[in-house]
This record gives structure tokens, C-alpha cells and sequence, in this order.
DNA sequence: ATTATCTATAGATCTATAGATAATGC
DNA sequence: ATTATCTATAGATCTATAGATAATGC
């Protein structure tokens, strides 16, 4: 049965939600088009009217997922009265983020398939870190413009590199203290 | 054909080779068990008398991969006449690290994945890290042992991050710019 | 008439196993 | 006799497409 305009534009987008979900919990190789359609409540045979191919979701997905994580980092920022890079590391660098992978940062998720993927998903990868390092900017100590960006780019790396490996190491007490260790080491930066 | 108990033992360490080096290129699901038994020059149906299951393999080539990646900065640092630290740090970010990948650190091409396998990878992965961390401790500053840990864990989340993210964004001028970025601001760490 | 979605399927690939074969090592 | 490796295949899964269907929107 067809469904009317705005219902397939809605089916779409919803599409592109799921995926940007699924995709972040199992990985771009760990879900097949017709589950995720069947978990979108549709059928496997829709998919291709709707999208060129399954790389062509990669890409839609992980800017959705993109965009999403900076919406969420910015309401941490402009929420916090105070200190809001602490704010914001403590954010990222909670357990809530560590263990709810489908809905958290995609740099961290799926960053490492990036370079075995198309250019066009490696450009949504740099639009999103783009994105992060805006941010990050107004946050970071620093005089000059290019201090700012070094200390952004330094401060992300540290932020992604602790939580994959806070995710890596399993149900162990080493998966707690990398949270913890790079927390604090970026909290204790200079001013 | 048969071969001898040596020259068995040879294949399954062959095998294991070129699995830590095809699963850092390709990422765990992106090698089946015929084409990687085929690289190594032996048939499909061989590999179950050497290994229990392809997750079983997941595990031996990733031990593999991160004790071999522990010596090769282990040399790296015994090599460096000063200033070891800024050795290693520049030895891991970089150009000829961030492109290739199979020879290249196995927690940052492989751990985005660990999460989604079983415990025992988890485990493969933990262990890996510690190694990392002796060594680090060695290096980075810091008069308790608690301090330079903390910093290890720091220093170590920060060079992952910084790999993970510059190959990330493909073949743009950022890629070059996040390993650059990150290695100068480890270099200009108090001590 | 158009088109969003459906069912059904092609063709490729995946992990794992069964059973045969032939060289080793007691 | 044992066993490392081989060929062949089962059974599941994957992406993508073909063609049918039925509701929308001109």
C-alpha cells in the first residue's frame, strides 16, 4: 500500500533515526538493511526507493547522528552556570555515555570505520568534528585563535580516545578510571 | 596433504599474522575466514582444525597485534638519546602510522569494535592497554605514581583519539592538522 | 497516472562442518 | 594410527532488483 507525501517524507527521516541508532550500537557491518527496515516498520524491499544504497544511509545517518550529539553537547554547555568545558567533559566522560553507545558521540561509535568507507561518509565525519571544534572554541583557555584550535583539537582527541577505550577494556574497574583520569587531566589544565 | 607438527605450528603462527594485519585493514567483519586462510596461502576448510571459531582468531591476532605494537615503541623509546617521550608521541602520530593501518596500533583501528565482541577479546584489549601504560609511566612526568598514571592514561587517550580521528576525515588538510595539533600540546605538557 | 511500499528472488557471501586424503611419527 | 589439510557443501545471511499492488494527488 502507498502512503501519502508527507507520511513517506516522515518514513524517511525515521529511517535515517533508526539507522543513526543501529548503526552507533552495532556497527555500519553489524546490521543488515532488512532489519533495520523491519526495526523501522517497514520492509526491506522499500529501502531502495527511498535511498541509493546502504552506503548512502552511512551518510545520511552519521550526519544525523552528528548533528544530534552537537545539539546535545551545546545544551550541556549553555546549561551549566559555570566552568562549562568541566561541564562538558563530564558529559562526555560519563558512564550514561559510555554505556548508551546508540545514542552517543558517532566519532567515537563508528569514527574507526570511516577510513575503510566512501569519501563522501569521511567528509560527513570531518563536517561533524568540524562541528565539535567550534565548540569546542569558545570553551578552551588560550589568547590567540591558534592556540584556541590546538587546545580544541588536543581536548576532542583526549574526549574520543578515553571513551573507545573506556568502551574496549569491557566490565572492568580500568574502563571507570579511564573516565575519571582524563576528566580530571583536562580539568586540570591551565588557564 | 599432511604436513609436519613444525611446519603446522608455522601455518597457525602465519595465520595469525596475517590476521592481525588484515583485521587492522579491514576491521573484523570486513575479512571472512576463506579469504583470509586463502591470503595466508592455505584452504578454507583448514582453519577449523586450527582455530576454534573466527571469534577465537579475533582474539589471538589482537593479542598478537598489541604485543607486537608494545615492542615496536618499546624500540622506538631505547632508540631516542633524549626526550623519549616526544619520540614516541611523534613515532605514533605519524603519517606513515595513520596510513598503515595493519602494521599500525590495534586500539585505535580495532577497539571501536571490542564493545561488540565477546569477553575474552575485551580481555585481549585490556591487556594491550596496560602494556601501553607501563610503558608509559616510564615517560611522562609526574612524582607520584598516581599522578603519572593518571597522565599515562591521559597522554594514551589522546594519541588513540588523534589517530582515530585523522584518518577518520580522509585526505584533508585536518588530517594532518589533528596529529600535529595533538602531538604539540603533548610536547608542551609541564613537567 | 504516479509513486510509496510490498512480496519474492537473484546472486554473492558468510561461518561452520562432514568426510576424504595423504604424509607424519609412533 | 594419527592428524593436518583438503574439497565440498549446508544453511544462514547480505545487498540489490524486478514486478505487483494500492493509495495519492493531479
Amino acid at each position: 500500500m502507498r502512503v501519502s507525501r508527507k507520511q513517506a517524507d516522515k518514513n524517511r527521516e525515521h529511517v535515517i533515526e533508526v539507522a543513526s541508532r543501529l548503526f552507533r550500537e552495532r556497527g555500519f557491518e553489524g546490521i543488515g538493511v532488512a532489519d533495520l527496515m523491519k526495526e523501522a516498520g517497514l520492509t526491506h524491499g522499500g529501502f531502495y526507493g527511498q535511498f541509493k544504497s546502504k552506503e548512502d544511509l552511512k551518510v545520511q545517518a552519521s550526519r544525523r547522528a552528528l548533528s544530534r550529539n552537537r545539539e546535545a553537547l551545546t545544551e550541556v554547555v549553555s546549561e551549566a552556570p559555570r566552568d562549562k568545558l568541566a561541564a562538558l567533559v563530564r558529559y562526555y566522560l560519563s558512564d550514561v555515555h559510555r554505556e548508551r553507545r546508540g545514542d552517543g558521540c558517532a566519532l567515537a561509535a563508528l569514527g574507526a570505520d570511516a577510513p575503510r568507507s566512501s569519501s563522501e561518509l569521511q567528509a560527513a565525519f570531518k563536517d561533524g568534528l568540524e562541528g565539535y571544534l567550534e565548540l569546542l572554541d569558545g570553551l578552551v583557555p588560550g589568547s590567540s585563535s591558534e592556540a584556541r584550535r590546538r587546545k580544541s583539537i588536543a581536548t576532542l582527541s583526549a574526549m574520543v580516545g578515553a571513551l573507545v577505550l573506556s568502551r574496549a577494556v569491557g566490565d572492568d574497574p580500568l574502563s571507570q578510571e579511564i573516565l575519571s583520569a582524563v576528566a580530571d587531566e583536562i580539568a586540570a589544565q591551565p588557564e
